[in-house]
DNA sequence: TCAGACTTGGTGACAATGTCACCGAAGTTT
DNA sequence: AAACTTCGGTGACATTGTCACCAAGTCTGA
């Protein structure tokens, strides 16, 4: 074990409070692997029986509807949360959620048994877990306001700022963005030409360039 | 203690397998309560230190969006399963989610510190707190994609048969029921009439008497 | 390098749902 | 009985979803 991954424990803030006992039981439990991108990590009928940390990259997890649309329920980053919903979810029968890499991902996976040692014996993981489902919970609150309640524009406008995560281009397609939303690809397309004649943004082929990052921040936060 | 209160916890599918000093255990730190209809048991600002289990009534839960749209998220049952929310969601900020009783509600009030005991000392106990969180985690997947794209009149067919719960009359205003779906009054009252008009349903001021069930759960259930 | 095949995006017509501004009828309070 | 509140109805219009197309760009294989 290199000094290097001895210390990925650090990038989770919940976790760097634990005991070093249960660190180190966590280190050398664990396996460290690599997943390139585009692969399914967990899914109807895959069911991975570990526990993962993602120690980079990001993980999208979505939802194929019976109707046939699909939509991006959340996205896991490196050091932010673990993918706690791989090991437990599955104990649920009609869950149609998939985990999908979107980059070459990097990953700590620990056995089952062992997560469940940490939970018995460390009350600061136990904090951190709960932590995680409680954030998971809260955050699927505020995606269904979102689904019920938000208008289209003001989601999109979001949805770019975000993308762009600082940048000024979203490479993407004009489906991919209606996945992300849960809507259909043509009502994107209406509304980024919208946004276009107001100035805001430029358009090619798979990408969106935010010319005016302000003003789509300002619709996405209601200040009209 | 009386021998009826004693056996609250066999009331729980999920607990019935415990040890039985960990029951003993419950028990004896557990406080029963009643509760009145009509009582907000959490909410923004409000937020109760015990994790309760519900023995009688039901709790509905319920979200306030920053836009004035209301939507119920879910309810929680007798011997269903335990309010974690409560205890568990105050550490995130933005959640508006509010817990409100529909009924008289009987409940085993757990002190946080006495949970955390039990996490750390029972190994069914914890399969029985993760099932919960991974309930309510695969329901609201379910409630998003409801959201997203089911169409209403399915929805709405869906949620009277599920609120007649076996009878045959939905006491409710259709102010409630927009709530219950996340839509409007108006939409509701229009969709009650396509109902009405197809025999399926009569309507009085304040309730719904299903007529024809069987078509309700048939479009319900997507078979048109 | 050319012929499909596929992907991406555009368009118009229409359906479903949400919003708004009303209205009157049925209950409730005083 | 008058004032008020709750409940539900209505029509006009905006927004979003659906469907059936089309055309241009990109890829693939012979």
């Amino acid at each position: 074990m290199t000094s290097d991954t001895e210390k990925w424990i650090d990038r989770f803030p919940g976790l760097s409070q634990l005991e070093q006992s249960v660190k180190n039981l966590i280190l050398s439990e664990s396996t460290i692997i690599e997943v390139p991108k585009g692969v399914t990590l967990f899914g109807p009928g895959n069911s991975p029986e570990n526990m993962l940390f993602l120690l980079d990259g990001t993980v999208r997890v979505q939802q194929v509807s019976d109707t046939g649309h699909e939509i991006v329920l959340y996205r896991i980053e490196a050091g932010q949360s673990c993918v706690l919903t791989t090991a437990c979810l599955l104990a649920y029968d009609h869950y149609s959620a998939e985990g999908i890499t979107e980059t070459t991902v990097q990953a700590a996976t620990v056995p089952r048994e062992v997560f469940d040692d940490l939970v018995a014996q460390s009350k600061s993981f136990r904090d951190f877990v709960f932590a995680a489902f409680s954030k998971r919970i809260t955050d699927l609150f505020l995606m269904i306001d979102e689904v019920a309640f938000q208008k289209l524009d003001v989601r999109l406008a979001d949805k770019l700022v975000k993308l762009a995560n600082g940048g000024n281009v979203v490479s993407t397609t004009h489906q991919k963005l209606s996945v992300e939303l849960g809507t259909a690809r043509e009502v994107i397309s209406r509304q980024l030409q919208e946004f276009q004649r107001r100035g805001w943004i430029a358009q090619a082929r798979g990408s969106v360039s935010l010319l005016d990052r302000q003003q789509l921040e300002r619709l996405a936060h209601h200040n009209t």
